[in-house]
DNA sequence: GTGCTCATCTTGTCAATGGCAAGTTAGAGT
DNA sequence: ACTCTAACTTGCCATTGACAAGATGAGCAC
């Protein structure tokens, strides 16, 4: 079976199921997704997806570890200084609304996944080697941590506000320049 | 019935259910909440529940009308210049964790109910009263919506991150001392 | 090519849940 | 006393997550 789906062997299952939760939370949340609902979405049988991913929070887990790898790429590959990685992590936020809704819901994950610690510890790199990058006679350069932290709040908030819906109107509609005027204030020389 | 709990009229079952609410989501979250087991902590059927909220997004509802009341309390309460302010969003949303889990999660609420929209104003409020406050002198003066913006984004961050467990062991296990280092960078001079 | 093995997927089942419909109780007003 | 109505109960159904046991077929040794 080159790529085809008929079978009693699916032979792309689990990458299917992956595709589809990632549809269905961008449609309902993470919270309305249902295991039966992938199944029919792929059509194979209700108790397949628990094959490939044990239980709901194993699959949850590996979308939120797939979201951490995508999110690391953003930022290595939006490198023009903190600014512009921050403003990619907002726009990662807002165009993969899906597996930025998983990632931080530690309630639904399986903490000590290996594949996810493994995909933060990417994220986490990406994020820190832009703060290296940041200029060496700005106040706060004894302090590249409490950069990072800073950083990492105020885009984190900002998407998360963002998502939520609960920014007024007056922010706009185009959610990177927002959040460059926001970074901005934070790293007023870069 | 005075205060007590017997009797086929529970007497005070809405503020009972609501209060086992947020200690059920402080236990397993928001998601995990049960209505049938909100009634059996309240000593009520299994459809006791429905009549006082509707569904689970109303009693979700209330809960997060509640926590913005409260919140908009302990932002008036520190009332000691827009640092202090955000360190008090912090300290909220750590001590009222179950509140502050449901109060952005516009998937599992009625965004359009009157208690809600009246709550989440009476919090902004107090956020833009503390932005004003601000010395007349700093730089970005002409843009005070600018300044609320980036203190909200900044405080709700940290504070999402921090619950969410995704800080590194370095922040330290003092949320409002390691929330008002992070503020001060954003308000060097306040 | 025959038979073994095991990952892959299916069928069947159970307890728990949310929500609805219809019935019961008690308190408040007249 | 009578009625009206809010407060709560009982009963029910479709859906779900999880588990157990069975069926299938692809790869591999020989």
């Amino acid at each position: 079976m080159s790529s085809g789906t008929r079978g009693y062997h699916h032979g792309d299952l689990r990458r299917a199921l992956l595709a589809a939760a990632v549809e269905a939370i961008g449609e309902s949340g993470p919270g309305a997704l249902s295991l039966r609902d992938l199944a029919r979405r792929a059509g194979v049988s209700h108790a397949a997806p628990a094959h490939h991913f044990g239980d709901k929070a194993g699959l949850l887990t590996a979308v939120a570890a797939q979201g951490f790898d995508l999110l690391a790429d953003a930022l290595r590959a939006a490198d023009g200084g903190l600014l512009e990685v921050g403003v990619a992590y907002v726009g990662f936020a807002v165009e993969h609304r899906a597996h930025f809704e998983v990632m931080f819901r530690s309630d639904l994950l399986r903490a000590d996944d290996p594949e996810l610690l493994a995909a933060q510890e990417r994220s986490g790199a990406a994020l820190h080697a832009s703060v290296a990058g940041l200029p060496a006679d700005r106040p706060t350069a004894s302090d590249p941590q409490g950069d990072a932290l800073a950083a990492w709040s105020i885009v984190h908030g900002f998407a998360t506000l963002w998502l939520a819906g609960a920014l007024p109107d007056e922010v706009g509609d185009d959610p990177r320049a927002a959040a460059r005027a926001v970074i901005h204030r934070l790293f007023p020389r870069n």
